[in-house]
RNA sequence: GCCCCCGUCGUCUAGCCAGGCCUAGGACACCGGCCUUUCACGCCGGCGACACGGGUUCGAAUCCCGUCGGGGGCACCA
């Protein structure tokens, strides 16, 4: 890193609203944010936006939080963990955002509406009618005290509008945009304060990220159009305005904003089918951006080493759920560490009612770990592992009444197996081909039949490593089922 | 309707800023083959894109203009 002063030094915020789990675009939104602040060694601050008390939910903030540490995002501020700039929920903010309301009553940079919400309406429609961009029209932006005084004798209630400058044009470098230049009268005087008293959006992410002394605003594309009105209150409280950076946002496989209507889109709903941590991380920063190398699968600490806002692609993704869950197979079966991949697993093998002890539930998972994409595969491919009273398939009762030697295989199999002391790999080879040599049967003729009898189907886990892990009396007791069962069929 | 952003295979993207190295590279998906006692895994191969039109230039995916297309925003939501 460069010799950077401490007053220049890199600090960035996630501020999501505890209104429901935490979704894919949020959850990149947080990643870039926190990779950015890894890569410049800055910091990262989480804010709690909770100004819409409607929606706003403390158990939805609890969830959040635990689905971006789930997900290897650590922030250095926080609701959670304190930090100097607190406190970091907006809810608990209130006195901050009346005395900067105050400094604007003071410099004039607003004024009261005492327009009601159905008369703002009528103004909207008649303007979208007229093919006029629909914004306030400033009706009361001129009013006299004496009017004033009527209109609250008369008991109305009013807002704060902020009172944009006419015709002004903001421009503002992006790092990821460019060059972004709109011009204010694209949105008129805009609301500041409820008349509930309560501060809105625009007006309290300014004065948080200015008192937390945020240097880089990194969020999503769909708060471009909201800068411009963000600058102009930087610049009537004197803050010095940061770096802003808007990410394109992720879009459904329709092409529009992804939502829920796309299905499952909430990082809670990943894990629980099953995704590891690492390939959510990995998939997500894929979104949009890629490392220089040629390389899909690259590791949080890669990333960050490699990562450089500029690099962002600037068109929206379409989110690819077949590519995620290919990587989530590529950690499953390459990346992670058996132990650790086993732990991960055995919430899974439980939710499925494979009961086990830690070794077993491990030598399982290393005969399926190669045929598996998401832990919730565990329930198919593991199956056999951990049910002896299965169902015999219709591929597999036509298998074995189409091969009349099958019954005859398997019976041998089961006479031999009765007199070997124990079953493994090499045992299970051995005991195939004196089958073969008996009875004359090879291939598929031989090791379907076995396959069959030991698991039900046609398909899955290699045999050998099958009986092995299961061991003889488990595979003595499926046989006389089995061979019971098919005599009749 | 108005404003802003964007436009390379079906999808994610490399290349674009510094025009020739691009008969446009990789990955997912799809198709075919190999491996294999099965399904997967793995390996090999195939399909497949510079939105369109005009300029600038000896030369354009790359620069400029227009058109078309997609997305986002226009709240007392964030």
């Amino acid at each position: 890193m460069k010799n950077r002063r401490k007053t220049d030094l890199v600090r960035v915020r996630f501020a999501p609203s505890p209104t429901g789990y935490l979704h894919l675009g949020n959850a990149r939104t947080a990643l870039f944010n926190y990779i950015f602040a890894r890569h410049e060694g800055g910091k990262l601050v989480l804010r709690i936006e909770d100004t819409d008390k409607e929606r706003s939910k403390k158990e939805y903030e609890d969830m959040l939080i635990d689905d971006l540490k789930w997900l290897g995002i650590e922030w250095d501020e926080g609701p959670d963990v304190g930090g100097e700039y607190g406190p970091y929920r907006q809810s608990e903010r209130t006195h901050i955002y009346n005395e900067y309301l105050e400094k604007l009553k003071q410099s004039g940079h607003v004024y009261k509406c005492y327009c009601t919400p159905e008369e703002l309406e009528e103004e909207r429609k008649k303007a979208l009618a007229e093919g006029r961009p629909p914004r306030y029209s400033g009706k009361c932006r001129n009013l006299t005290e004496e009017e004033r005084k009527e209109l609250e004798e008369e008991g109305k209630s009013y807002v704060w509008r902020f009172r944009v400058p006419d015709g002004e044009t903001i421009v503002f470098e992006d790092l990821i945009k460019g060059v972004v230049e709109i011009n204010v009268n694209e949105f008129g005087d805009f609301v500041i304060v409820r008349s509930d008293g309560s501060p809105v959006y625009n007006f309290v992410v300014v004065v948080d990220d200015a008192l937390m002394k945020i240097s880089h605003v990194i969020r999503g594309e769909d708060h471009l159009s909201n800068t411009p009105k963000q600058i102009l209150i930087y610049r009537a409280l004197g803050f010095p305005e940061p770096k802003f950076a808007h990410l394109p946002i992720i879009l459904g496989e329709d092409r529009s904003k992804l939502s829920k209507r796309h299905g499952a889109v909430s990082v809670r709903a990943f894990r629980d089918e099953g995704y590891v941590s690492e390939a959510m991380f990995n998939g997500l920063a894929l979104l949009g951006w890629h490392p220089k190398r040629d390389s899909e699968v690259i590791l949080k600490d890669e990333i960050i080493k490699e990562f450089d806002i500029r690099d962002i692609h600037n068109a929206p993704a379409v989110f690819d759920r077949a590519k995620l869950k290919w990587l989530n197979g590529v950690y499953i079966r390459e990346i992670l560490d058996l132990d650790d991949l086993t732990n991960r697993a055995i919430p899974f093998f439980k939710k499925f009612g494979y009961e086990a002890d830690f070794d077993y539930y491990k030598k399982v998972m290393e005969a399926i770990r190669d045929s598996i994409e998401v832990l919730n595969d565990i329930k198919e491919r593991a199956y056999p592992f951990f049910v002896d009273e299965y169902d015999f398939d219709e591929d597999a009762i036509a298998f074995i009444k189409e091969n009349q030697n099958s019954l005859n295989v398997i019976k041998a199999f089961y006479e031999k197996v009765k007199e070997t002391p124990a079953l493994d790999k090499q045992t299970f080879k051995r005991l195939t081909k004196e089958i073969q040599k008996q009875l004359k049967v090879k291939g598929k003729q031989l090791f379907m039949p076995i396959r069959i009898a030991l698991t039900g189907k046609t398909s899955g886990v290699d045999i050998a490593t099958l009986v092995e892990i299961i061991g003889k009396d488990r595979v003595l007791k499926r046989l006389e089922r089995a061979i019971d069962y098919l005599s009749k069929v």
